[in-house]
DNA sequence: CGTGGCTGTCATCGA
DNA sequence: TTTCGATGACAGCCA
């Protein structure tokens, strides 16, 4: 059994890293077309491709409405077709839990209301992602009919995309089972123009294969209007087939949730061997993991639920006692919350300050003190819409999905500071949500719990099967991840989220960017601007500082200077690159902000040369600032520099630019030239070296001044990527906590189906599914499971621990059912 | 009148 | 050794 674990483990941790990797491309996508398309597959998606190709399989395979949509058959084939499905699907990232579609579209009744209205703000999460994709305003509509808010489509779409995946399998189930009573001929019609509109498109059959179909809608998008249509048809569609949960009441797909349960426990669809290799091929890793039957969740949902549904109380067969369930998620929840703890610590600490983050983690813990089920649900988030956590959830999520996304879009689009800003909050947010969902046992537990209660049908309380498995394997293995990733995280993000928040503060570097780094920039800008105003007065300054006097000296240099000077000047060009003229010419300059001005005294020099290119760039600044030169001139004359004073009053024969601005070798020409005294040559000397010095002091500042504004812009540069990245693992997070939920609904789906020789359905109680060395998966009696998990006491202990000894968690649970 | 920013200057270091 | 640039430190000016 350790072998069998250990192979379960490194299953998993492979399993993990296909799923990061697959989260990865995504990401890119993400951030490198648009950020939009891959939220947006995220979130709604995966769901309209699965659908649409559903449409297309269905169709392909009914092939005209071979099979009756009630024929037993078509049942069971569409059984076989979805865990295929599922199977498929598994390569693919986004990977919503279908059946979560279902149970959702039970709580309708009740859920509908709370979630339209609640999952407002959650709609905004999917628009707000950025996602705003055709899709996501017609499908609000569509689905919740209610809510024509875009942002409500978030129920929908957040069921839709967390179980993107799902969706189409989901709608494929509902057909399957709903589908045979359900599954009108208005539904076939509909699917019928569905397919045919993907063929109008140029959509070939072979496009209709889920993931060709996928990969086709996320390159290709149809134009908006079709795009549009064609999801409002889905949409509906789906109200009507599959997620008719989400419509208050669908008339056709009402008891789909009902339904659900006594079909799989009645149809005997899948022989063992076939549910036993579809696991394998769902995990070829051989991993295996417990999977909490998150189906069964509605009934705890149920039973929290403050309105009872009528279609969903109705509808599960065998429900455990509704107290229990609370209790159990109370306890749950409450573990999960004491797991997360140390990642939730990281996030939550910056979910205080941001608004939803904040209420949803208070709401949380107050939901999860008052009611169980609630209190599962807020964390769930985004991707938790599993049933079980739906109607509680959906008001949490509605509040953390805005959050998330919405503020995700914004950093797009918005300023690096409040939208930094959002993305902290967001991340922390998404972080809690994320976490919440992915370590949280609040995925696997509560569903597991609901799944027991569901499974309950065929046997009252189940200990899950794999529930050794999951609390080990699963369980542990994602927590570790998560923690992992977390650490990663609660390094990385922990910093970015302090880092935001002290930003938010003012205390962070941000901070000093942002209340300075306006200044900084602003500097840089009015530098630059200043330069150019600078330039023109400075110039008249420089020409005046040294020239002067050079007004008197002024002509007479220009002959003498002009040959030597030039090189002098070029030297001193590409030295200070300080031609503030140059700077003019380049307007994109100026948003580097750089500040040129500090060789303005060049201009002077440039002045007396206007033969340099330079000088005609000047000329038309001086123009313009002509009057104003003039005027400085005469200030000039009077605040003409110690030097030029001292120049003129020791009747030095040439300008003081030519004096610091010549070559070595021509000023020596120069002061042989002129039989100079020897105060006069060291005034000279003097002028030169202060006039040099000056101007290596205008350039040292310039450059501590350019230096300062690329660190900021390094900075802030550093500081989007964080958020970027710090964003891309939300997503991958969000991914392998889908990839999750749907190996513990195939779990549970094979193992729900599976049937000892007598045809009687085994007890997720008193078995689990188990992989041998081998790859073979067998049917275990939970005794041998605890057997094997006495061996790993730490573990066990530490599962323990997570779980909580009250909660019906995985462990405790089994081991109340081995007692 | 105090303060902060800008500028010029000096002293120094290193190439 | 000389020259030159860079830079820290200081002081003056100005808004």
């Amino acid at each position: 059994m350790l072998y069998l674990k250990k192979y379960f483990t490194e299953g998993l941790i492979q399993f993990t890293i296909l799923l990061s990797l697959l989260g990865v491309r995504v990401d890119l996508d993400t951030y490198l077309s648009n950020q939009l398309p891959p939220l947006r597959e995220i979130i709604l998606g995966p769901s309209s491709a699965y659908t649409q190709t559903q449409f297309h399989n269905l169709r392909n395979t009914l092939d005209g409405y071979g099979i009756h949509p009630k024929s037993v058959d078509l049942d069971h084939f569409f059984t076989t077709r979805r865990l295929l499905n599922q199977v498929r699907q598994l390569d693919r990232l986004s990977v919503p839990s279908p059946e979560l579609n279902t149970w959702l579209v039970h709580r309708d009744s009740e859920t509908v209301v709370s979630a339209s209205s609640q999952s407002s703000a959650t709609i905004t999460l999917d628009n707000g992602a950025g996602l705003e994709d055709v899709d996501s305003p017609d499908a609000a509509p569509a689905m919740r009919g209610g809510s024509g808010e875009p942002e409500s489509t978030y129920n929908l779409n957040a069921a839709d995309s967390s179980l993107g995946a799902v969706a189409p399998e989901g709608n494929q189930e509902q057909g399957t089972r709903d589908g045979n009573d359900d599954l009108t001929k208005e539904d076939i019609d509909l699917i019928d123009i569905l397919w045919r509109q993907d063929i109008d498109l140029g959509a070939g059959r072979e496009v209709f294969n889920y993931s060709n179909r996928q990969k086709e809608s996320e390159e290709e998008k149809p134009s908006p209007q079709e795009s549009k249509d064609r999801n409002k048809e889905q949409e509906s569609w789906r109200n009507g087939v599959n997620v008719q949960g989400a419509q208050p009441v669908d008339g056709e797909t009402g008891e789909s949730i009902p339904e659900q349960l006594p079909a799989l426990g009645s149809q005997t669809s899948l022989s063992l061997q076939e549910c036993l290799r579809l696991l394998e091929a769902t995990f070829p890793f051989g991993e295996e993991s417990e999977f909490p039957a998150p189906v069964v969740t509605p009934e705890t949902a149920v039973t929290t639920d403050e309105v009872p549904s009528t279609s969903q109380a109705v509808p599960l067969a065998p429900q455990p006692p509704p107290a229990e369930p609370q209790l159990d998620l109370e306890q749950q929840w409450q573990d999960i919350m004491a797991i997360m703890e140390l990642q939730a610590m990281e996030v939550n600490i910056t979910s205080p300050q941001t608004d939803s983050g904040s209420v949803s983690g208070t709401s949380e813990a107050t939901d999860s003190n008052s009611t169980g089920s609630f209190g599962l649900a807020p964390r769930p988030t985004p991707v938790n819409q599993d049933v079980s956590l739906h109607q509680a959830s959906l008001p949490s999520c509605s509040q953390d999905f805005p959050q998330i996304f919405g503020p995700q879009l914004d950093t797009v689009s918005i300023p690096p500071r409040t939208p930094m800003l959002r993305l902290a909050s967001n991340n922390s947010t998404n972080i809690n949500a994320t976490f919440g969902a992915t370590n949280l046992t609040g995925i696997f537990l509560p569903q597991h719990i609901n799944s027991s209660s569901s499974n309950v049908t065929s046997t009252p309380i189940l200990p899950d099967p794999f529930s050794t498995l999951l609390e080990e394997s699963m369980l542990d293995e994602i927590s570790l991840l998560d923690l992992a990733m977390e650490e990663g995280f609660s390094q990385a993000q922990a910093s970015q989220l302090e880092d935001e928040l002290d930003s938010d503060s003012g205390l962070s570097l941000d901070s000093s960017h942002s209340p300075a780094s306006p200044s900084s920039s602003e500097t840089s800008c009015s530098s630059a601007a200043s330069s150019s105003s600078t330039s023109a007065t400075f110039s008249e300054e420089g020409a005046v500082g040294y020239s002067t006097d050079s007004e008197v000296t002024t002509v007479e240099p220009e002959e003498g200077a002009v040959g030597g000077y030039q090189p002098g000047y070029s030297k001193l060009c590409r030295m200070s690159y300080q031609d503030p003229s140059q700077f003019h010419s380049l307007p994109q300059l100026d948003s580097i902000s750089h500040n040129h001005t500090y060789n303005l005294p060049l201009s002077s020099a440039f002045d007396e040369h206007p033969e340099l290119p330079i000088s005609s760039v000047k000329k038309s600044v001086r123009d313009k600032s002509s009057s104003k030169l003039q005027a400085a001139h005469d200030l000039l004359d009077k605040h003409a520099s110690r030097d030029e004073r001292r120049a003129r009053s020791m009747k030095i024969p040439f300008s003081n630019e030519k004096i610091i601005n010549l070559p070595v070798e021509e000023f020596n020409e120069l002061l042989a030239k002129h039989h100079l005294s020897e105060p006069q040559l060291a005034l000279i000397r003097d002028i030169r070296r202060r006039g040099k010095n000056k101007m290596a002091a205008q350039n040292c500042r310039k450059r501590k001044l350019d230096t300062i504004i690329n660190l900021e812009d390094g900075v802030q540069d550093l500081r989007r990527n964080k958020a970027r990245l710090l964003k891309e693992k939300m997503e991958f997070i969000r991914s392998i906590r889908q990839m999750k939920q749907k190996m513990q609904s195939l779990y549970q789906e094979v193992f729900t189906q599976l049937r000892d020789e007598e045809g009687r359905p085994y007890p997720p109680s008193e078995y689990s599914l188990q992989y041998s060395a081998d790859g073979s998966v067998l049917i275990m009696p939970r005794c041998m499971t605890a057997a094997e998990q006495s061996r790993k006491p730490e573990k066990k202990q530490k599962d323990k621990k997570k779980s909580g000894s009250q909660i019906p968690g995985f462990s405790s649970r089994f081991e109340s059912s081995r007692t």
